[in-house]
DNA sequence: ATGCCCGCTGTGAGCAGGCTGAGAAGCACT
DNA sequence: AGTGCTTCTCAGCCTGCTCACAGCGGGCAT
């Protein structure tokens, strides 16, 4: 099983290396983005170990890059316990895993085994939830092949909801995430009212609910698109 | 296998060739432009490898025109890594790979074996979009039957469309590459001011809107053409 | 049944994003 | 120098998005 591991501090990836070659990994090193990615794209590994933090080009657009080819290599990142960056947005831009450092190369070593049992799956360019689709590169939603016109706003609300459909999602992470973290807005009121407007627009005017309020908790898209 | 090398700094030139040639590949050099344009149209050759930056004759320039002759042998080109150009660029223009300098002899065979694998893969010369289409050789452009009298900057951002037609393109990354990136244009002004002209032109005076405004995000010009 | 939250929604102000007309500056060609 | 075209800046306008606010209603606990 050959693994890329790009890591720039250069004593931590000789460590990862021969901690994954003691679990018998074949190991190869980059030590930037630019030259992970190449070493990536070229192929031939069965999962990449990915710094976030690199000079040049960040793990994010290396993972992110590598997805655009769709190249589907297993990416498991790696994050400083404290960095800005967390879970969901690596796995939003297509990882498959995560752990923060410190880490054992046991642990290590297993998720990457895990991952690779996986194999590399395509994951679509577009987001679907029943018939309701999602283009982030065209920003076109559909209601099966209905289009719905959604504003910036509202558009970054669900794309943020699809990503996570099933699972629930409090007001909190949706101010976060889909209002630019760091301002000074508070009122969740907000997000309600975007959930309004959010409903009118993709389920219909019967019945249809596929964004589901779950009290005192936020909110959770149906997989199945309501 | 035979490659062809256009490449002006001589050390490195000799490098690749006695690189390649280890790697198996017969290979021959051109140390500017114009003689790598001549050499490659000449034909024979089963892949090229690119430098961007040549005297007299760039490396875009070189396999734009390459292409224009319908010479579809494979083109992998090569930049510093500090280059204002990117990989999108260079595919753009016809290219089939891309790799940064500082680069692995291995990985240079590597890729240029799965390029000619591949073999040559003729590229439509013109770009359609419903019944828009733009001709990058002969720099026409046609609504149907009717030619489109475009100016320069015009013509550059309507191909810059057209070849990401049903993605949204944001203005920035509009002004970066139509309008030269690295200058100090920051005004996102004049990208609404052409996408003005442009629309004036492509859509007749009747209701047609073959150009897009995605409120907060960009353009998207439409794959039917409007 | 009652009161209290929590979530929903109608209203309207403010403003950002986008569009356009006017015109200055630059360039090519005569 | 004159003409015509292209490129770009600027300012004003308009649309409709975003958000705060306040009142309403339903669910839940007591």
């Amino acid at each position: 099983m050959r693994v890329l591991v790009v890591e720039d501090e250069r004593r931590l990836a000789a460590a990862v290396k021969r901690g994954l070659e003691a679990g018998g990994f074949v190991v190869d090193l980059a030590h930037d983005g630019v030259t992970g990615l190449h070493l990536a794209t070229e192929g031939g590994y069965d999962s990449v170990v990915l710094d976030i933090m690199l000079p040049g080009l960040s793990g994010y657009r290396v993972c992110q890059q590598l997805r655009a080819a769709e190249n589907w290599v297993p990416v498991l990142v790696l994050s400083a316990k404290d960095g800005e960056y967390d879970q969901a947005d690596a796995l939003d831009l297509g990882a498959d895993d995560y752990l923060t450092k410190p880490f054992s190369y046991v642990v290590l070593a297993a998720r990457l085994r895990a991952l690779m049992r996986r194999g590399a799956v395509p994951r679509p360019a577009v987001l679907r939830s029943g018939d309701l689709t999602l283009d982030p590169s065209s920003r076109e939603v559909r209601r099966g092949t209905q289009p719905v016109a959604l504003t910036a706003r509202e558009f970054a609300l669900l794309e943020f909801l699809m990503r996570r459909a099933g699972s629930v999602v409090s007001k909190a992470d949706l101010l976060s995430h889909v209002w630019d973290a760091g301002d000074d807005i508070t009122d969740l009121n907000i997000v309600e009212v975007y959930v309004g407007y959010l409903r009118k627009k993709i389920d219909g005017p019967f019945g249809r609910r596929a964004l589901q309020t779950v009290r005192g908790a936020g909110y959770r898209l149906a997989t199945d698109g309501g």
